[in-house]
RNA sequence: CGGGCUAUAGCGCAGCUUGGUAGCGCGUUCGUCUGGGGGACGAAAGGUCGUAGGUUCAAAUCCUGCUAGCCCGACCA
């Protein structure tokens, strides 16, 4: 993409309303507008960053064995009488009626709808283990949203919903999700944590909230640090081999990890010894949570078991906040000048700066890279804008692009371009198709 | 939903106390000089002062209603 051509709103002041980080860099940085209270328009960055998440999360939910399906946004009223929830969900709910005047509702979850669909459609213990999952806006009508799009009123969500024949298939398919979460924050560049959350009327310790740790985290957190310092690595996984899953799930779930909710100082000390204790604070991006029959026996979603006779199927559901975790990645990671953005979820890999716009070899020098970048699959941002140096660096720096690629007649003299990484400001100067070569290492585009 | 506060140009703000031609900085446009970390100078465009009503010769300013938004708390992906 060449800036000159591209729709990049940038603020030098930060907008009054804004009060945590990621806010006031969405904001800055043109990623997002606020069209109304916790209601966000995803600017052409936003949207892109949206994008890339959102590819993540849909690649390692279809690794571990789940479907994506789609399903509406409105809802209709009479699904939820069904299972109970039309009445205690309460004012969070954006209820709306159509020309008809029947009651509808904007989704603010989809147990309903999809044990609907499983009921009608799966017919067999045969045909499971199912799970199912969309990526859809979702909306609650939350009393106080803040913090940008952390806590917005309409949010992205990636809900996934499991159906097993039995426990032990329920607990397979929770594991799935389980490590298939630790891949997917962890190939974001985030360390996310999963904590024992508060399982509610349904009991059990089959729920896990998993939080990254980020100064302004809404929840604070107690953990061992050797929790923290896990890591997956690339390690392939088995997701047909239920017990490997339990073993990683049991590495992730043996020590002590909880947030204000369910923590208790005592166990916390008596578990942990001093040097490991950290306390912290950490943004939720995902919950999961095993709920047997809870809804599948009130609506009657029923297959054939081994007998021959129906039976309930054991469920689970699972989520992740799309739209959250972007604010989550910037909390997690920036700095003075900006977003620094994890390479793997970055909306633009690389910027290509042009030191002296309208100077002919310069510009042939970047024309050339970015070019030969586009080519080998990079998303490339050239910055061919007729601005100064300094405001160039600003830009780029506060969009967060991870490595700079700056092109000014000084260097084309000596034959270099300067490679900048955003993260480290660790520079090289390099010859151009050096630096190609070294950014297509880097990236795993040889 | 309790408590606090705000609404004036795209953004950040002043003006309101004491009613009388709507201002500043940034950004934007044009020109000149510039050009390796948010340049300088000159010129210009841009505002039904959130909204409805009231008081007054006269309202951004005083009064009333409404709406929207922000912060703290309680509540939540």
């Amino acid at each position: 993409m060449r800036l000159s051509r591209y729709f990049l709103p940038i603020l030098k002041e930060t907008p009054a309303e804004a009060q945590i980080v990621s806010h006031r860099l969405m904001l800055r940085a043109g990623m997002i507008r606020q069209a109304s209270a916790g209601i966000y328009s995803w600017l052409p960055l936003g949207y892109k960053a949206l994008r890339k998440i959102e590819a993540i999360v849909h690649d390692e939910q279809q690794k571990a064995g789940a479907i994506p399906v789609l399903m509406p946004t409105i809802q209709s009223a009479d699904l939820w009488r069904e299972s109970g929830r039309y009445d205690a969900y309460g004012p969070e709910m954006l209820r709306i009626k159509d020309r008809h005047d029947r009651d509808m509702l904007y989704g603010p979850t989809n147990e309903e709808q999809i044990t609907e669909i499983a009921g009608a459609g799966i017919r067999s213990y045969r045909d499971l283990p199912t799970i199912l999952y969309h990526i859809q806006w979702k909306f609650r009508d939350e009393v106080r949203p803040r913090f940008g799009i952390m806590r917005g009123r309409e949010f992205l969500m990636k809900d996934g919903y499991s159906f097993d024949i039995d426990k032990a298939g329920a607990t397979h398919s929770y594991n799935r999700m389980f490590v298939s979460y630790l891949r997917t924050f962890e190939r974001m560049g985030l360390k996310a944590v999963p904590m024992r959350a508060d399982s509610g009327p349904i009991g059990g310790d089959m729920t896990h909230e998993f939080l990254i740790l980020a100064d302004t985290g809404e929840s604070a957190v107690f953990l061992d640090s050797d929790i923290a310092d896990l890591s997956l690595g690339g390690d392939k996984v088995d997701w047909e081999d239920a017990a490997a899953l339990q073993g990683i799930v049991d590495r992730w779930t043996n020590g002590y990890a909880r947030t204000d909710e369910t923590h208790e100082e005592a166990v916390f000390e008596a578990e942990v010894p001093e040097a490991r204790r950290v306390t912290a604070r950490g943004i939720e991006v995902g919950h999961i949570f095993y709920f047997g029959t809870k809804y599948s026996e009130v609506m009657n979603a029923k297959v054939a078991g081994p007998e021959g006779s129906p039976v309930a199927f054991e469920s689970g559901s699972y989520g992740i906040g799309v739209s959250r975790l972007i604010g989550a990645i910037i909390e997690a990671n920036h700095d003075d000048k900006g977003m620094i953005w994890p390479e793997a979820v970055a909306p633009f890999e690389v910027a290509v700066i042009n030191l002296k716009q309208g100077d002919a070899e310069a510009d042939a020098a970047c024309e050339s890279l970015y070019d030969k970048l586009n080519a080998r699959g990079f998303d490339a941002l050239y910055d061919d804008r007729n601005e100064r140096a300094g405001s160039k660096f600003a830009t780029i720096d506060l969009i967060g692009v991870p490595w700079k690629l700056i092109v000014g007649p000084r260097g084309l003299k000596e034959g270099v371009v300067e490679l900048v990484n955003r993260r480290t400001g660790e520079a090289v100067n390099l010859s151009p198709d050096e630096a190609l070569n070294r950014l297509a290492a880097q990236f795993g585009r040889a």
